[in-house]
DNA sequence: TATGTTGTACTCATATTGAGTTTTACTCAT
DNA sequence: ATGAGTAAAACTCAATATGAGTACAACATA
């Protein structure tokens, strides 16, 4: 039997079906606190709760890949045109098919993750009641594991391990990458880029030291010849301004400071 | 409208079919080289051609998670017993969804990268002609981009692109992750976890200065008292025997020597 | 027994890091 | 204005990590 043959006998419907969707963890930077892009669902299941934005992939709908989609589902949610998505960093997180992860059906969901610069406050999208960016430290989660009782609100389906799973990948990218650039506008300040990281990682970070860091990484940063026009807020002199440079990795990487313990610890 | 109203009346055929797969590649070295697992296919599409071992994931069957199935399909292809398949490391590589990479219909393929000791030779499984393991220097593909002319079995689908992505995901996860060892035995010399790296990274490695290293990163190995019976097949002392410590990642990490150049250049 | 190989322990020069200090330029409240 | 407080950027210095090489004893093999 050739392929032609095989395939013209094929019934793609003789199989259960298995619904695919994209959800993705949009991060971003608002008043020195990290923030994730949560919606309200407005229909069920999970009707009323907050959750991910997200939506199902279509097999035909302009024969779109998973990454399209994701950045369809941000694009919706934020408002932002094509133009604007394009600084926004984007990439892959994980795969989430635990069976009974949703109650409708078998569903497969690929998480994608994203850095963007302050954005505007969102519109709810088509099947959202309520869009809004909220505080990641108040969704109390710091671990896949861990989950803080009472206090907050509780996400929809498994979407609280995988907004925890994003943030851990994202304080793991900042040492290794380049990416805290993408939480900034064009031009920035080393100290506004040290903020970036104090607001991921959620701790400060030694201002010195770090200046040296960043500036002797080849490619991180690269000086326009300008400072800001005024101080800080609370004094100060005018600061410097980079650009992101061209570099794709950091090398030496920028290491997290702290706990050595959770390098340990085999899973009990 | 509840849940549970909205839950009897949803009917999951509604909706255009997406099928989903998952693919491993599995690694391992032999005679201090590293292999892959290919599955030679039996059907169409594709029959004849060489490929990543993987079969869909029923929605039904066995409520069967998407690791679970991973670790089913590599089971089913080496051999390996469920106790065998626990010293066998085993984790989520990426997710593949561009329209048209499978001709039958839209396909979401979850992959799956794994290490192992060395293995049993693999007898092909269910819809497999063949199964082998496949030095993967023979199959000459170095990146995700770049393609070998001529020489080299291709492989089916998009599985050059997927196993390209697993060995580097291989190559960084040495660095900073003692994943090393799930190459080896239970015990292990020093020269023997040098020789993993030198297999996976491709290039020689300062024999005094690993083992330096590797003792010095805390919880990477833990010496048993002894030693190897005799010294090596071309002479030396005998080695001393360590096992796995208890360290999840290594701090400092173990950086690969070499090209400060694929860091930099952006995405033209 | 001679020869070559290799595991392990060294040395040493050169980065890289963490912690702190200094200088200077700015804001803000008197 | 003026002084007090703040923060950017440039330092110092000790501790540590790295790359390259040397030394030597224990081993296999011929």
């Amino acid at each position: 039997m050739t392929d032609e043959e095989f395939l013209a006998e094929y019934d793609p419907r003789s199989y259960d079906p298995i619904a695919v969707t994209v959800d993705v963890v949009a991060l971003t930077i608002r008043d020195g606190v990290l923030h994730v892009l949560l919606i309200r669902r407005a229909n069920p299941p999970f009707a009323g709760s907050w959750a991910l934005p997200g939506g199902f992939v279509r097999a035909v709908e302009g024969e779109e890949g998973l990454r399209e989609a994701a950045a369809r589902e941000l694009a919706e949610e934020t408002g932002l045109t094509a133009g604007a998505l394009g600084r926004v960093h984007l990439e892959q997180l994980g795969t989430y098919g635990a069976p009974g992860r949703d109650p409708r059906m078998r569903v497969i969901s690929v998480a994608y993750l994203a850095f963007g610069p302050d954005l505007p406050d969102p519109r709810a999208g088509s099947d959202a009641a309520e869009a809004v960016w909220a505080p990641v430290d108040a969704l109390g989660l710091t671990s896949t594991a861990s989950q803080a009782p009472g206090t907050t609100r509780r996400l929809a389906f498994d979407h609280a391990g995988i907004l925890a799973d994003g943030l851990e990948r994202a304080r793991a990218k900042l040492e290794y990458t380049p990416l805290a650039t993408a939480f900034l506008g064009e031009v920035f300040t080393i100290p506004e880029l040290r903020a970036v990281y104090e607001s991921v990682w959620g701790e400060p970070l030694h201002a010195g030291n770090f200046h040296r860091k960043v500036l002797s990484v080849p490619g991180f940063v690269e000086g326009t010849g300008d400072t800001t026009a005024t101080g800080g807020r609370r004094g100060g002199p005018r600061a410097r301004l980079y650009r992101a440079g061209d570099a794709r990795l950091l090398h030496p990487a920028l290491l997290r400071p702290g706990s050595e313990d959770d390098l340990r610890q085999e899973t009990p």
